[in-house]
DNA sequence: TGCGCACATAGCTAAATAGTCAAGTAGTCG
DNA sequence: CGACTACTTGACTATTTAGCTATGTGCGCA
């Protein structure tokens, strides 16, 4: 990103922006798994429909999701994985931070594959 | 980033909005090269010394550079490098996404190593 | 054709924030 | 000590935005 325009940095900014919203993450969240339609990811997030349509209009104008029409409603999925990928590299660095200061590193990593506890 | 508790969510999304702002993403631009002081970076910006400061203490705030007083002034240096790899791959996202749409994707490209046209 | 459901949008409020200028604070140097 | 410089912070304005409720709009189905 070296030598980027003033327009290509708004650009950039934008699709951060997209990503700088604890709601917008969560949905991209469930929708690691599926596509999901509007009101089951109201659901999931415990919002009103509106207000997950709307995050879902601007993550889909940041090219994040995709829209498919299925019937009579709508269904939204992942555009482009590489969005996990940042959230990992972000990941990463905020618990390299935190283990420089506090303890409570062990929110953000990835926990391990938990191999179920017999019983 | 599969399980992450809502508080981490938050914390993520911070460290997004940090970088959610042209001039924010312009001052990691320029501190790419080298560490520099709230005047420079405010001249090489355009914007107010107050204006840069604030957007400093933020990045800082959020583990993005680091502040070294040095004599009368403070240098702020970049404090982890994979927020260009962040950039990067957000650069990669927006090109294949122009590449489907409009035939704009030069300004988002890595310009070429640009060995320099003898003369 | 008309009802009902799902989604989108309009309009609003409250909160966040990027920018400004002015005042405060902390160094250097005489 | 006093003046100068660099940075930070307070106070303000204008803009953006996340959430809500209420109102479109578009599709399926009787």
């Amino acid at each position: 990103m070296e030598g980027l325009s003033n327009e290509a940095l708004v650009q950039v900014a934008g699709y951060f922006q997209a990503l700088s919203e604890p709601t917008r993450l969560q949905i991209l969240n469930f929708l690691r798994e599926q596509a999901r339609n509007v009101g089951e990811l109201a659901q999931l997030c415990g919002y009103s429909s509106a207000n997950i349509s709307r995050h879902l209009a601007l993550l889909t104008q940041h090219g994040l999701v995709t829209r498919e029409s299925r019937g009579n409603s709508a269904y939204y999925a992942i555009a482009d994985e590489s969005v996990y990928q940042l959230c990992d590299i972000v990941c990463g660095s905020i618990a390299r931070q935190l283990e420089r200061t506090a303890p409570n590193r062990a929110a953000f990593v990835v926990p391990p594959p938990r191999r179920t506890k017999a019983r």
